[in-house]
DNA sequence: CCCCATGTTCAATGTTTATTGAACTATCAA
DNA sequence: TTGATAGTTCAATAAACATTGAACATGGGG
């Protein structure tokens, strides 16, 4: 348990895993929470999603995610690391993370985006 | 049956959806054959897609692509003509039916995009 | 060491999905 | 009318999917 799981390399990426990734809500989620997250760590782990799902859930939505080459898992103590595969995605199929995530930030309320803004923040 | 089906307007498109709809290799085809049509005719009838699959199965992605609101279908006499919502679809998603396409014709072999170029296959 | 926190894996569930063929509807042409 | 053409709808089936909870593995801190 304490390996790396697997991923595909860049050029193994297929577009229709990528797309039937990006097509669950909760997915969609999580790579756009991710995709905030670029610049500032570029990195979240497992529990930042908690309120996404429960804990078996997202481990199965996480591991679709890394399946299709979006995201990246780093194991860290007891601690898993995930962050975007962009670089790999905007070689692949250009233009393309950045449409969908764009499109996720206008519907953010139609979908249920909380990025990271789920707790009232003071000041 | 001579009634023009129902469409979703331009508002009610949905991302996951469209996403969904993106990740099936059949519809993946649909739509990116539809848009090498764009500027020529921009209209395909099902017929033209029959190299994808038998007619029923067809129809069945014809609905869902319809019902996503990724192309609209016209009738005329016995013929359904189809052709994307580019504008609608630019309008609400801006680049992503661009990204979708340009990643799909990098991977042209590796999906089985059979455009407008399709030898009856010897099975 | 033992316990707890973090996450994964497994088995079971009910739902959705893609696919097939048969039956059906509608239009056109002779 | 009959028949051919173009597509849809229906029913059935098998595969894939999302979700849940329980069990498991791992590492850190007392």
């Amino acid at each position: 348990m304490s390996r790396t799981p697997p991923h595909p390399t860049r050029e193994q990426i297929e577009l229709p895993m990528v797309l039937d990734c990006l097509s669950d809500p909760i997915r969609l989620a999580i790579v756009y929470q991710l995709a905030q997250q670029q610049g500032v760590s570029s990195e979240l782990c497992c529990g930042d999603f908690n309120a996404l799902g429960g804990k078996s859930n997202l481990a199965y939505h996480f591991a679709k995610l890394r399946e299709s080459g979006l995201m990246q898992t780093r194991v860290a103590g007891t601690n898993r690391f995930m962050r975007l595969r962009r670089e790999d995605l905007d070689a692949r199929f250009p233009g393309l993370l950045d449409a969908v995530v764009k499109s996720a930030a206008k519907d953010a309320d139609r979908l249920q985006l909380l990025s990271e803004c789920e707790a009232p923040a003071a000041g």
